[in-house]
DNA sequence: CAACGCTATGAACCATGGTTCATTTCTTTT
DNA sequence: AAAAGAAATGAACCATGGTTCATAGCGTTG
């Protein structure tokens, strides 16, 4: 017997795998996956190409662990809104709101997760993501229509229509360009949160939020 | 002077274009772009690899006027309906009819125009053909805000938020499983329609088709 | 500090799939 | 039928980018 791993190293260790996905992060924060390279990561990470794989078995994986990271940050604040114990509609709009906003600030973050094109690999994870963000919002759904306070609607359609509708809205070639959400933000998440409240039969009334114009645009 | 090319060989020639982009739409038709491979094209068309590059440019060429041909054809269906003199809303529930119906059927083919994910030069075309779905949509809304049938919202946000949420609800992971598709079809674009519907502030009143459920359980 | 084995290295390797080009085959003209 | 292009061929070529592996460097133990 010659060797066994000490504390020192195992954390050294710890801190080179941490660093590797932040390199690999960081490069998906500024150009997507697409910009995810073996050799960049490594260059990022300060380490040699070969030492990826000591600490993940292949490219896949590590975008894998990766996409896994950063959605399941965003699904556990949605899923902490929708676990609420206020009405359904209170819990939806709120849902909504914060989906909608972070997509616009994190643009380049969502626009990764939610529309980049994708190998079939991550395309696996997104899906399990999306699938996710519409398992939340059916919930909400049933809860509501159970109580009486939705109409009764098919909630996987209408959860599907609301997962399809936020992120083409906010991200990619529909949405409004870059410079525009900036100034809009606000007023273009409440737009997009009323179309899709609209769509499942709550129709906002005025709250706090809305000092921002209520003008209906032509 | 030695050779002009003859109407009988400019024929076939021209026989040998269309025959390349059967083949190419064939394997779209089959696993979407990404089956499209160059030897796979010739194999398929009956001629050399090399003979592809003498008809296109380059695989993008190809692979370009394939997207156009194919999606101008279901673009052409809408705007035909967009551009009728009808009542807006009406036109409307026809355009997202016939969109999400058509859609439905050609579920493999909606795939790769809509969903499959794409390398950046076919992502450019999507973006354009998306972008005209959503101008179809708009303008309808527009219409119908203008001569008062509708209420007035933001229609570029609406109609991004239509084109969103059709192709997701139904091609995807959060469509339902193909085989529900097959036996529901009806009655899920029904329910999608709906959803935009009541997104921009129409309300579907009973029709022909509407013998599916309006009840609003408590 | 010697021996052993874990860790890191990065240039070479390999797979994929689009593109080229020397050669052959076919058409047209005289 | 021979000359001169045009068209077709398909194997070789090349670019990209992920993965491997022989080697060197470090840490641990006795």
């Amino acid at each position: 017997m010659a060797y066994r791993q000490t504390d020192r190293v195992a954390a050294r260790l710890a801190e080179t795998r941490a660093g590797i996905l932040d390199a690999a992060r960081a490069l998906v924060a500024e150009g997507g996956f697409a910009a995810v390279q073996m050799s960049e990561v490594a260059r990022k990470a300060g380490v040699a190409t070969g030492t990826l794989y000591r600490y993940f078995s292949s490219k896949e994986a590590l975008c894998r662990e990766l996409f896994r990271e950063v959605s399941s940050r965003e699904m556990g604040k949605l899923a902490e809104i929708a676990a609420g114990h206020g009405p359904a509609s209170e819990r939806l709009v709120e849902v909504l709101r914060t989906f909608a906003g972070r997509a616009v600030k994190g643009r380049r973050l969502a626009y990764a997760l939610l529309a980049e094109p994708l190998d079939v690999n991550l395309a696996e994870e997104r899906a399990f993501f999306r699938r996710t963000h519409a398992d939340i919002f059916a919930r909400i759904l049933e809860d509501g229509i159970e109580n009486g306070e939705l109409p009764a609607i098919d909630v996987r359609i209408a959860a599907a229509c609301i997962a399809g509708a936020i992120p083409t809205a906010l991200i990619g070639p529909l949405a409004p360009q870059s410079h525009e959400l900036d100034r809009n933000a606000d007023r273009v998440v409440e737009e997009i949160v009323k179309f899709c409240l609209a769509g499942v039969g709550v129709t906002l009334t005025a709250r706090r939020e809305s000092n921002s114009e209520r003008r209906t645009v032509a």
